[in-house]
DNA sequence: CTGTTAGCGCCTTCAA
DNA sequence: TTGAAGGCGCTAACAG
């Protein structure tokens, strides 16, 4: 891999004036310019970001740390997140902490060595110190989480706005005349999940229907378990209609009324928080709050940016929290017979 | 953010000292190295990568360029993809070409500079000068193609085994009693869709039934041209199957058949290959060739490795081509009345 | 075992 | 406008 200097040696001039024409921010004369040109092409010359990264104590790089790219939801909030980076000349290192504590502790700890510029990141379900995310702001790398948020921690935060998301799809289910809506959540530790659980109630107290504590289902975000806790609490309580909170949540429901024999939208309604196929092409087509996920990557992006730019010196702002409105897509497992 | 230097001073040792306890490799007597743990945690301290990569010119790091990883496929194989470079102490970049040439060769131009060691990609759809990835290889960086193959290119491949999983598809429309199967594919440019189409035509000529051209339907992965293209062809066309040689095209497809008011499986036989739903809870589900995303992510992460371990000294090895089986989920869309 | 030191490749003053 | 030189943080000899 050839170095700047055998740029230079090629094209006769010395490795500063390389460096500016690479650079573009010091003028070279035109001849040598095109010498430089000519010999970078020549050799294939490729700026080593590593040396320019330890000179200049800038990597230009973001990390990502998300729970599983593997669920639909996140690769298209790493396209935002990603879109935004490099219009600004960033790179974006997106990593999986499959929802675990210490890998997610891990991860951190790699994202820092790599000297990242800026985290996002989808903290994991398991319960995290969030003095993991605390210590990295101090040492002066920012931080912005999105989509879920911990509680009390002081940092910027990109997500939905729950609790009217909630209400969006619980006022539907009601209009459609459901009345005995049961909600399946993820883990409660989870601020968001705190405030889909809030704006459920608020929509049901609203529409003067009491809160059935048999018809609060608590889970996490394993399908499987959820589908075991489904199962069961099946065997005793029958709601009319199901809110679930997030996608890994409404596919283990959704087996369980496969399992139980209970079907869409013929026995019971259903609408959940985030898409579960690619479109509407499929039957039955679940009613969906969609999420604006690839502008949650963009706008967290973004706040990140804000923040590396005005690191510099003065006092750190007060945390930022953006909540984004969702939509909801109203689809056949919400249309009454 | 503190340096090696700065804990050698709190612990009252040298820089090699700590440099010989966080590395493991040198051993140090216990006194020492308790002091010098103690400094670390003090300071919180994280190695540079950036200097460590520049001093030994190994960044481990890998990177990955996938068309988009919006779709369900690249999820899986960069997940397995990193497994594979986790266990080997190694991070990824994934980055996302959006089938774009120019854009390709960015991103290629970019992982250089990142001094990546090595990269896997799925290359663009649109034509791309193969030069773009002899030019790595030839500069000393592996350089693995996965998912789709381009012609001619002498570099080490990884994917399924195009025409055996065509055939499985074919075979099975035919078991079915299917005739008139028309196959819709991406750009032939992709040598992946050529064969594919390949196995198509041998599934049908050992059946005893001759290629009707005008039931080869030729497309690229926008779903939107696709579409556009079926409905067009529809018009004058009625196959009793379809097979589609990947999940755009699936997609544009269905979305042609639905708009001209024909159904799977009661109109038309359905089989595509990639998963278009999350799983089998949505009807009609859809019979599926299914690749085998995150080994073909895992397997390249592996023969990466192999490159980059084999590099120092000895002769090239000849490119390794490994074709992995694809099965066959039979679903509802290939269920005959 | 422990300390010292020479660069890795580049950018950025600073002089010429 | 161009060239020369120091040093970013770390590792890997090497010397003690």
């Amino acid at each position: 891999m050839p170095t700047i200097k055998e740029v230079a040696d090629l094209a006769g001039v010395s490795v500063g004036t390389v460096s500016h024409v690479v650079s573009g921010a010091v003028p070279v004369s035109e001849p040598l310019r095109l010498k430089v040109q000519e010999a970078i092409r020549e050799l294939d010359y490729h700026p080593n970001h590593v040396a320019r990264s330890l000179k200049t104590s800038r990597t230009r790089t973001l990390g990502i740390i998300v729970p599983d790219m593997t669920i639909s939801f996140y690769p298209l909030v790493i396209r935002g997140a990603e879109t935004a980076a490099w219009q600004q000349g960033y790179s974006l290192i997106a990593v999986n902490s499959t929802d675990g504590a210490e890998r997610q502790k891990e991860l951190l700890s790699l994202l820092r060595s790599q000297r990242v510029e800026g985290i996002l990141v989808v903290v994991a379900a398991a319960p995290v110190p969030i003095q993991q995310i605390t210590r990295l702001i101090e040492a002066g790398i920012p931080v912005v989480c999105l989509d879920r948020i911990p509680e009390k921690l002081p940092a910027d935060s990109v997500s939905v706005e729950d609790v009217s998301a909630a209400e969006l799809g619980t006022d539907h289910l009601l209009e459609m005349g459901y009345r005995r809506i049961a909600i399946v959540t993820g883990p409660l530790s989870l601020t968001n999940e705190k405030r889909r659980l809030q704006g459920y109630e608020q929509s049901l107290r609203r529409a003067g229907i009491a809160i059935d504590p048999a018809l609060l289902w608590h889970g996490n975000v394993r399908p499987e378990d959820v589908s075991g806790l489904c199962k069961q609490k099946l065997g005793t309580v029958r709601p009319d209609a199901f809110l679930c909170t997030n996608g890994p949540t409404a596919l283990g429901c959704l087996r369980a009324l496969r399992h139980c024999g209970l079907s869409t939208p013929e026995d019971v309604g259903f609408v959940t928080f985030d898409e579960l196929t690619l479109d509407d092409l499929f039957r039955p087509s679940i009613t969906t709050i969609v999420q604006p996920a690839y502008e949650i990557g963009f706008e967290a992006a973004t706040i990140l940016f804000e923040r590396i730019q005005g690191k510099s010196g003065d006092e750190i702002a007060a945390p930022r929290t953006v909540r984004l409105p969702a939509s909801l897509k109203v689809r056949e497992s919400t249309r009454r017979a």
